[in-house]
Formats: C-alpha cells, sequence, structure tokens
DNA sequence: CGCTTAACTGACTCTGCAGTCAAATTTTTG
DNA sequence: CAAAAATTTGACTGCAGAGTCAGTTAAGCG
C-alpha cells in the first residue's frame, strides 16, 4: 500500500539525486529536479522542507549501502576473500547506484559540509576498523608490509571512479555507457592490483584451516 | 619587471583556485574570491571579463602539467620505469597543485562542461597513447595481461585522490596535512600494487638491453 | 611637470532562484 | 454523503549575488 505520499517522495529523490550528481548541490535548481520528476515545484517543498533536506536525503541514502560495502571486515576471513568481497561490492555501489556515489564523492571533495557528526563518525570508524584489520595480517604476515591506509585510500579510489569519473571513463573507452563485461574487468583488475600487490595468495577456497594456521 | 597587472591576476588567480577547490563553481562569490585576494570585487571583473572566464583560467592552469606528467610515455622506456615516473608525476601534482587539481576533478566529475573541444581531444589523445603503449607492453611480454584502460583509472583515481578527497585522508589518517614521508609511502604504496600487480620487474636500472630483448 | 593610461572604488542594477501562500482540487474516512 | 485531511497549483515575494558604471586615484612617460 505504498500511497501517494511514498510514490512522490520517492520520485522526486530519484531525480534529485540525478540532478545533484549531474550539476552540485549550488548549480541545482529545485524547479529542475520537479520539472524530472514529472511535478511542480512546490511539491517539491511540499514533502521536502528545504533544497538542503533533499540533498541530506539523497546524501543519507548512500550512507548505509557505503557501511554495508565493508561487512567483509566485520567477519573473520582470509584476506583474498575479504578484499575481493570488498572491492566487488564498491563497484557494484559505483554502478548501482552511481547518483547517490557521486554526490557522496561530491560531498567529501568539499569537506562534508553537509554530513552530521555521527555519520561522519561511523564512515570513520569503518574505515578504521578496516585498517586495523589489514594491520593484523601484516602483522599475522599474511599480508605483505603495505601501509594499509593508502592501500584503502586506493581500493577507494579506484572502485568511487566508475561512478565519480563516468565522463572521463566514456571518453576514453568510447563507449555511452559499461556493460558487465567491462565492470567484471574492472573488479578484476582492481582485484589483481591489490592482491597481487600486498603478496595475498589469491583465494585459498578449500580448507581455511591450512591458511589462517599458516 | 612584473607589473602590478601581473602581481593582480596572480593573487586572484590563486584566490580562486581555493575558492573554486573549496565550494564548486556555483557555490563560489566573486565577492569572495576578491576578498581573499585582498581586492575589491570590481577589480576582478577588471582583470578577468567574468566569473566563467576565471573559472576557465584556473583549469587551463592544470592542463599543461596534467599532460606534462605522460611524459615518461612519451620516450622509450621500460614499463617499471616509465610507470613509476608517471605515478610520481601525478602524486606531485596531487601535492603541489591541489586546489586545481580538485576543480579539474570536479570538472569532469560534471562532464567537462568548461573545457574546450580541444582540451577534451588533447587530453584523450594522450590517455589513448599511454593505453596503446601499455598494450605493447603486454604484447612484448614485458608485463601481464591487465587491461590496459582500467589499470590506467587505477592510477589515475589511485594518484588523484589526494588532492580530491584531502578532508577524507585528514579524517582518517588524524593528520591536518601530510608530510613528505606520507607522500612517499602513498607513492611506493601504487607503485607496489602497480609493478607487482602487474607482473613488472621492479626497476632494471641497469643494462636495459637484457630487459628489452626479453 | 602635465598628459595619458592603468588601476581602483562605492554604490548601484537586475536577474534568477529558493521558498511561500491562499486557494483549488482530490482523496480519505466516519 | 459530508467533513476533514492530503495533495496540487499558479502566482507571488525576497534576496543574494553576478555584473556594471561613473567617477577617483595613482602610475608611467614626454
Amino acid at each position: 500500500m505504498t500511497s501517494i505520499r511514498e510514490r512522490n517522495k520517492e520520485l522526486i529523490l530519484r531525480a534529485a539525486s540525478e540532478e545533484f550528481a549531474d550539476k552540485g548541490f549550488a548549480a541545482t535548481k529545485t524547479s529542475d529536479i520537479a520539472a524530472k520528476a514529472g511535478l511542480p515545484k512546490p511539491n517539491v517543498y511540499y514533502y521536502f522542507k528545504s533544497k538542503e533536506n533533499l540533498y541530506r536525503e539523497v546524501l543519507e541514502s548512500i550512507i548505509e549501502p557505503l557501511l554495508a560495502a565493508s561487512a567483509p571486515f566485520n567477519q573473520p576471513g582470509h584476506p583474498s576473500e575479504v578484499l575481493t568481497a570488498y572491492i566487488r561490492s564498491k563497484i557494484r555501489i559505483s554502478r548501482e547506484l552511481p547518483h547517490a556515489s557521486k554526490v557522496f564523492a561530491s560531498e567529501i571533495m568539499h569537506g562534508a559540509p553537509h554530513l552530521s557528526p555521527e555519520q561522519t563518525e561511523q564512515l570513520n570508524a569503518q574505515a578504521k576498523h578496516n585498517i586495523a584489520c589489514i594491520q593484523r595480517w601484516i602483522d599475522q604476515g599474511l599480508m605483505a608490509k603495505v601501509d594499509p591506509h593508502h592501500l584503502l585510500f586506493s581500493i577507494w579510489a579506484a572502485t568511487q571512479t566508475y561512478a565519480d569519473f563516468d565522463w572521463q571513463i566514456s571518453t576514453v573507452t568510447g563507449k555511452a555507457s559499461l556493460d558487465d563485461a567491462d565492470y567484471e574487468a574492472a573488479a578484476q583488475t582492481i582485484i589483481r592490483l591489490v592482491l597481487k600487490g600486498c603478496d595475498v595468495s589469491p583465494m585459498p577456497s578449500m580448507a581455511s584451516e591450512l591458511v589462517t594456521s599458516a
């Protein structure tokens, strides 16, 4: 029983994501969002108090998926499995939520002025946890001594780039948009760089005791 | 003999870079640029016709360094040397021209609406050239079969991230700004991922005939 | 010097857009 | 059904901020 309310909020949010991703917060006109949603402008203000509120909801929508992508780090697992799963999740987000991803990236680029302290803290805590996890692997001799901070920054950047710099990617590849095979190639390239770069044996996928006791 | 003109244009350009990088084109006020440059607003319009003109000049200023960073690809050299030099150049740009870098990234994120077709073509041609170069190395057996497009995207993203997402990097590392050692660690991490990830022997630095004939 | 050009300035205009409102219409519910 | 609540609407307001202008001061130069 999705009421008119639900449907319209969804329409507006979707339109807003696209507009904010395309032009950025300041350059986006609420009238354009309304037009793209197929509604008159006052409706946007009826459902969302202000342009900023609407923007914040778009931002909010990407945070949970982003935190969820770190799930592999939150359960025990071999580095190769965790890193592979993490990279694939990040790539999937770039592909499936390209607009919100871009909005988030833009927000971070400008110093996260709209992110609440709680959200910042949540993301930061997860990042710290992932870094600690990698450091533990290094201490256990499961991977080479690669600075966990920089490793994570590289993974984050390399996966995020498929959402943020889609224009550049289209221009260079000559394709309007990437298909399944392209995303698979992207994931495999990044996974390869990371696993080989860290001297992690790619996928034990068999008796994990053998490996973890190494 | 740097006249008042030269000095003031420089002051305004520097201020503009910072403001545009911080807030983005649309959210930047010319009055703020003027204030940061220590000049009244009409002077900004006296030296630059419009906000957009000023923005374009900031953009322009990063293109040459960006093209220059690809220089290693334009002369013969072993993959390890070329890739290492390329990554170091890119990191150096992120560090030394952080504001213009960010403005450029933001411009690309929004589909490069202010880049001239010539500039786009120049950058694209260089990218294509670099990709072809990498493909040649693969064909010659100098490195593993890693999709050159995605490899380049990863390098670009990983190096650029130090300018674009400085806020995130500060937040995670807990440092207000990175020092020499941090940038060195960043460069080495990325170089390691790329060289090991591509099965390139890291630095022959001796008789190159031995290697190129391999 | 005085004349020309460059640089500076405060006070203005004008447009585009965020946000509002009062009234109309539709939907829900007792 | 009628009354209440939710939704839709076009026409409005207010203001911030890009860009201008007429006039002033300061540099360069014979």
